[in-house]
RNA sequence: GUGGGCGUAGCUCAGUUGGUUAGAGCGUCAGUUUGUGGUACUGAAGGCCGGGGGUUCGAGACCCCUCGCUCACCCCA
């Protein structure tokens, strides 16, 4: 064992999976330009009162937080999720509406670390604030579903509810704590314990022994208001007019206290373990508000980039790929002559690689078969004295020729092309 | 944070009831006469057996502690 290992619960994301990860983060982020939105880069550091604001009841922000105190004396967390960072900067900045924005990058939390769990996870996501449409949550909806198949996942899962409006909300609550305490006895430790902190969250429980009492337990849709029946209804609509399916769940209550109206989850379905979130979002009508803005609507998602991977290899799409260079220079004189001729190349845009410390001709080979490139380009000294050079194909069973060292750039776009 | 499993070469793993210089495959590097890859053969490098303490004549194997990974709870992406 080396003497120094990354902390518990971070990574390093080596090639060739690096590349995955860019080519995942590409893929969004082609995916949600084309439907006008624009990127938006927040700090991982905000000052800790911006997500104390967004979740006083989740352990998310009572117990995970990296927060700590800097040098000029201000409280400051490093980011567990960006939507509260968007909404701060939508506060500070004041952008015209509806302001489409998505992001990507890494966020913190202090968990004890499991498979497709990491302290340092990275997410990509979108928001759109001042809009409070129906349509707009079916947009957003789609918008992760049309990611999701791009990728090419066919067994994603898409979970639906609404948690009305504050008022109905409260008033669920309010009915859930009644009925829990009344029923309390039933309950497993652990969500007794869960109850005095926050009744919603018992219905998450995966604990066997509660499903019983959980199965009796009131339903958010008896809350709901006229407005917030509609505006779900619409959601729904929306959502068959485009084909999504999707499935009702009215146990669905998200991890963060700020959500209103429609909240959604997308399950890896040959994900079985507790990690197949894949991504979740919904509506958070308020969350400007409490940040100290004007009333504004917002809604969201974010994919959780490790989970979704996990999900690409049981599926065995979206491969992981090794990087490739087009050209590779053999040169058994020493190196100088590779030194130049892949400077040309790279100056002309064409991906070149090379072997160091003179190695023998047949290890230079091997590393240019590695290497996955089409040709590989010989110098030897008889090559260097008669001012030519080898263009050997690797992958077809044409013959190598010797060609002027003048030509060199012409013909090798040629065989490239 | 709570509980279970695991921790031997870069990677995947063997290591018999504790017994002498710790093994394999893959990978890496080098050779198989003359300047040429993918196959084959040969060889080499590479391990304080996660770390610390203990039991023992003797520990990779047993015990304790610790660190890390992993699974479940919890939480959530």
């Amino acid at each position: 064992m080396p003497e120094f290992q990354t902390s518990p619960g971070m990574r390093d994301i080596l090639p060739p999976e690096s590349a995955r990860w860019r080519r995942f983060v590409a893929a969004f982020a082609e995916t949600v330009t084309a439907a006008g939105y624009g990127q938006i880069i927040p700090p991982l550091l905000e000052d800790i009162g911006v997500f104390h604001r967004v979740g006083e009841a989740t352990d998310i922000v009572t117990k995970e937080m990296y927060d700590f105190v800097d040098k000029g004396d201000r409280h400051v967390a490093l980011r567990p999720e960006q939507t509260a960072s968007v909404c701060r900067a939508f506060v500070q900045h004041r952008p015209a509406t509806p302001w489409k924005v998505w992001y990507s990058g890494p966020n913190f939390r202090y968990e004890r670390p499991q498979r497709g769990r990491y302290r340092q996870f990275d997410q990509v996501g979108i928001e759109v604030l001042g809009a409070n449409d129906p349509y707009l949550d079916v947009e957003v909806i789609a918008l992760g579903w049309n990611f999701f198949q791009r990728l090419g996942l066919q067994q994603v899962h898409l979970h639906l509810n609404s948690l009305g409006e504050p008022e109905n909300r409260q008033r669920f609550v309010a009915a859930l704590q009644e009925y829990f305490t009344a029923n309390i006895e039933r309950l497993s430790d652990a969500s007794k314990t869960t109850l005095a902190k926050n009744a919603l969250r018992v219905l998450d429980s995966k604990r066997p022994e509660d499903n019983d009492v959980i199965a009796g337990a009131p339903k958010i849709s008896e809350f709901y208001s006229d407005d917030a029946r509609s505006h779900f209804d619409m959601v729904q609509s929306g959502l068959q007019a485009l084909n999504i399916p999707f499935t009702l769940n009215e146990k669905l209550v998200r991890g963060l206290d700020y959500y209103r109206h429609t909240t959604f989850e997308f399950v890896g379905g040959t994900l079985d373990s507790a990690q197949n979130a894949i991504g979740g979002g919904g509506r958070y009508d308020g969350l400007v508000e409490d940040l100290g803005g004007p009333p504004t609507g917002g809604i969201g998602f974010a994919l959780g980039l490790d989970r979704t991977l996990i999900a690409c290899d049981d599926e065995g799409v979206f491969a992981s790929t090794a990087a490739n260079v087009d050209v590779f220079v053999v040169d058994t004189t020493g190196g100088l002559e590779a030194l130049i001729v892949t400077q040309q190349l790279r100056e002309a845009g064409i991906s070149c690689d090379r072997s160091f410390e003179s190695r023998s001709m047949k290890s230079q080979m091997k590393a240019a078969d590695k290497s996955g490139a089409r040709i590989a380009i010989i110098i030897g000294s008889d090559e260097v004295a008669a001012e030519s050079f080898v263009l050997r194909p690797l992958r077809s069973e044409d013959q190598q020729v010797t060609l002027p060292r003048n030509e060199l750039m012409t013909s090798i776009m040629k065989a490239l092309s």
